[in-house]
DNA sequence: ATTTTATTTAGATATTTGTCTAAATATTTA
DNA sequence: TAAATATTTAGACAAATATCTAAATAAAAT
């Protein structure tokens, strides 16, 4: 999970899965559509391909990366999982406030 | 999404979460189940109560932690969201291999 | 009123992260 | 075989992060 959650901590990343949902890019592809060097792009690429987010193909001299859904699916367990795990509380009954204003007997 | 997958993007804190799953807790009772200075704790408190994923209620000199369902939500919603916005891919077809061996005629 | 208890804020520091340029690798084209 | 193209690896550096100790704040107990 870590590596995961890693993963989706930067929004460079995180553009860059959604714009694989449109369909499969090659790396230069991708680092075209970003004010951003190449070699800065690539690492972003490793580390979704460490989380396994992505699956990158070598074909020919490009590399084309596409998402992997399967882990995706895993990440949206985890929530699901920890939504359910959640046990409901009591209703809390409201607090009674301490009165600002209180009947004064003067001798 | 930022300062929420920020929140996320730590163990101490995913554990706090879980912790919390249980029911309230004071910032007190939080930082004894860890092995870790009370300053890294509230500062670590801090971070999800920035991101919205838990309520600080003072009571007194204690302070209670609580698990904020509706953001747990939200975050459920964008996977979600992601997933079905996914363009499914014609299936490709398997590529033809290059023959290792081939028929030759000799005269 | 003073001390104790619960918690946070401030400031310092080491580690991690995101970015860059330059160089290396691998493949295709001329 | 040499040049061009696609991509990554290596190394440097600034910014962000997690952690700590010491000090500040605020409420409760003595």
């Amino acid at each position: 999970m870590n590596t995961l959650f890693k993963a989706f901590n930067d929004a460079t990343r995180r553009e860059i899965l959604e714009m694989l949902k449109d369909g499969d890019m090659t790396a230069g592809e991708i680092a075209d559509k970003f004010n951003m060097s190449k070699p800065s792009i690539s690492h972003h690429l490793d580390l979704l391909k460490q989380a396994d987010l992505v699956v990158a193909v070598k074909q020919g001299q490009f590399i084309t990366y596409s998402l992997n859904m399967t882990v995706m699916d895993e990440v949206l367990a985890w929530f699901v999982q920890f939504k359910s795990s959640v046990k409901k509380e009591e209703i809390a009954l409201p607090k009674v406030e301490k009165p600002r204003i209180r009947l004064q007997i003067n001798k």
